[in-house]
DNA sequence: TATTACATTTGAAAGGTTTCAAAAAGGAGG
DNA sequence: CCTCCTTTTTGAAACCTTTCAAATGTAATA
């Protein structure tokens, strides 16, 4: 395989002017920098780029580690959709993604390893938890990072955050405002930073109607279908049962709704279900979900733009998305129901 | 950052101990050994993987390609866990992923960019295609690979298959027996390798019961769930349309589906329909969907642990998975439906 | 012609490992 | 004490780049 000696060698000039035509690092005559594209065309000719990591200290590579709690069932979730925003925003600048899963021994093992090792130049965090280990390290050894989530506990990073309390206000805002007044919500494990977010969207949406929170309401499960699944089922034993349900993620509203047709009652008309985060599947639910929208890739591009910035020595902002609610058919006013 | 250089130093060692110490490459007396250990834990060394890839001519890393043609929408499908399978198995023998995305210019190109930048070691390729221009280029740049499909045109590399001939076969001799008698076809684009395997099982399933081939009941789609739901509606506008539809892929089923629910059809009662994958969805349909399993997570780590297998210079072999019928509630005996 | 300034090119060090031949150390036998 | 053999350790080259100071070439100016 071909190494810049046998460029330079075969263009008759040294390795340096090789490497100068190659990275633009110098002026160089416009006849010699013929020659030595000439000779790299002929000997089809690519960079090693493991020497040239070395050397410059830089992999071109950022990393990202699959969040394990979203993998407990390995359901479909957002993590597609996140990834290929990642993998095609790097492409645009050269980046390569390297990936890793979170080892079941200690959150942060998989981090040091990819640090340690100088695979990468950054990475890129996900699903931060409260009182989180991965920010702390990564901070303690100025490895580049940015996060999908907002920092807790005065932790100073760049991040892109969805405003849950927000999504969350706006769409219990609409339950109420087809009548509901019995609003249940599901939320996420309170150990996730965002489901805090989300819960205090829910008791402003009620605060503001005056309407009094009842904790039996509120219930918290498992980030998977399942988790969603059992909650449901807790909240249809009440009396009286709710007439609406907000769930803080569409995984999770999935097994609401399955929960709610083994109970023999019809979503969208018998009870409303609205979802948060609309995944693929959200689209294609019976009846089809109404929910709020984080639009994941586009946040994984994102990330990864701000990530390369940041190795690049700038200095990204963060920001907060606004998200939307999409309205489909899985709500129905109350007095329907009667 | 402590080099190895510094770990000689403290030791009062030279490098090349040091190394053989990591590597175990050469005796080195058990004093020396804790010497070297103990200034190791001291500075918390980690040594530096790409000075070592750039020696040792090896990257410790495996590329995989997410392919162009699963991600049209970006949809919910096999893909994740066969990423997840891919990526706990390297773990284990301490190899990284890297991870890119087909480039819409021309299928190779981001083949190219990562094997001739070194990066990688090998990689691993899925959804192989008729005439698929990936292995011929492997094969020429003597790359390791293996693949999820078998070859086609008589190259020769390692791979794991599902036997989509005995998978298809098996479903559709199970609608048979369920007196079904005007069974449709949903299958994947001609231009898949495993579409023809599929096609061929729907065939020898109804020659054995001598039941004619109705061209029109055959039909190809794209391997979306939009494709399957487009289908579907074809099937549906015959006279009459079939009882039972085999369906090459979940997601697609999840397609087809969604068009019989709309023509006012009960799945499961109305018509039956069998897919193909056990994507995780498959499970939560309504009725669930009975489908034939393709284990996927294990396929993936498998393929992975044959690809380093390949790398260390051994000579895994290549193996077709049969496939499970697993039975749900999508399908109902014929004569239910009069 | 000698001097200066500038544009271009070069050579070698550095980046952090591994590996191999050779040197050193240690032990046994005479 | 010397020789021979084995075990352990060493030093330097190699892997392929980038980069920087220095060298060379060229043209303009005095």
């Amino acid at each position: 395989m071909a190494t810049i000696k046998d460029i330079a060698k075969r263009a008759g000039v040294s390795v340096g002017t090789v490497s100068h035509v190659l990275n633009g690092t110098a002026r160089v005559r416009k006849e010699t920098r013929e020659k030595v594209l000439k000779a790299i065309e002929e000997l089809d000719y690519h960079p090693n780029s493991i020497a040239r990591s070395l050397r410059r200290r830089r992999t071109g590579t950022i990393g990202f580690i699959m969040p394990a709690l979203e993998r407990s069932l390995d359901e479909p979730s957002y993590l597609m959709d996140f990834i290929a925003g990642i993998v095609d925003e790097s492409k645009q600048y050269g980046f390569d993604v390297l990936i890793a899963s979170e080892s079941h021994d200690g959150e942060l093992a998989s981090y040091k390893r990819m640090v340690k090792s100088k695979k990468i130049d950054g990475c890129i965090i996900t699903c931060t938890k409260k009182n989180d280990e991965r920010p702390v390290y990564l901070l303690q050894e100025k490895i580049p990072f940015v996060a999908f989530g907002r920092p807790y506990n005065d932790l100073k990073f760049p991040y892109i955050d969805v405003d849950g309390t927000l999504g969350v206000y706006k769409a219990v805002r609409y339950l109420l405002d087809l009548k509901h007044n019995r609003i249940g919500f599901i939320n996420l494990p309170s150990e996730l930073v965002c489901s805090e977010d989300r819960l205090r969207g829910y008791i402003n949406a009620l605060k503001e109607r005056e309407i009094e929170i009842d904790s039996r309401l509120i219930i918290e499960g498992k980030t998977t279908r399942f988790g969603g699944y059992q909650a449901m089922k807790k909240l249809l034993d009440l009396t009286p049962p709710p007439t609406a349900v907000m769930v803080a993620s569409d995984l999770m509203a999935l097994g609401a709704i399955k929960a709610i047709q083994e109970a023999g009652l019809v979503v969208g008309r018998d009870i409303s279900i609205v979802g948060f985060d609309d995944i693929r599947e959200a689209a294609y639910t019976n009846p089809p979900l109404t929910t709020v929208r984080q639009p994941v890739y586009k946040i994984g591009s994102l990330l990864c733009y701000m990530l390369i910035q940041l190795i690049e020595g700038e200095n990204p902002e963060s920001f907060v998305i606004t998200p939307e609610l999409i309205v489909r058919d899985s709500c129905a006013p109350l007095s329907l129901e009667k």
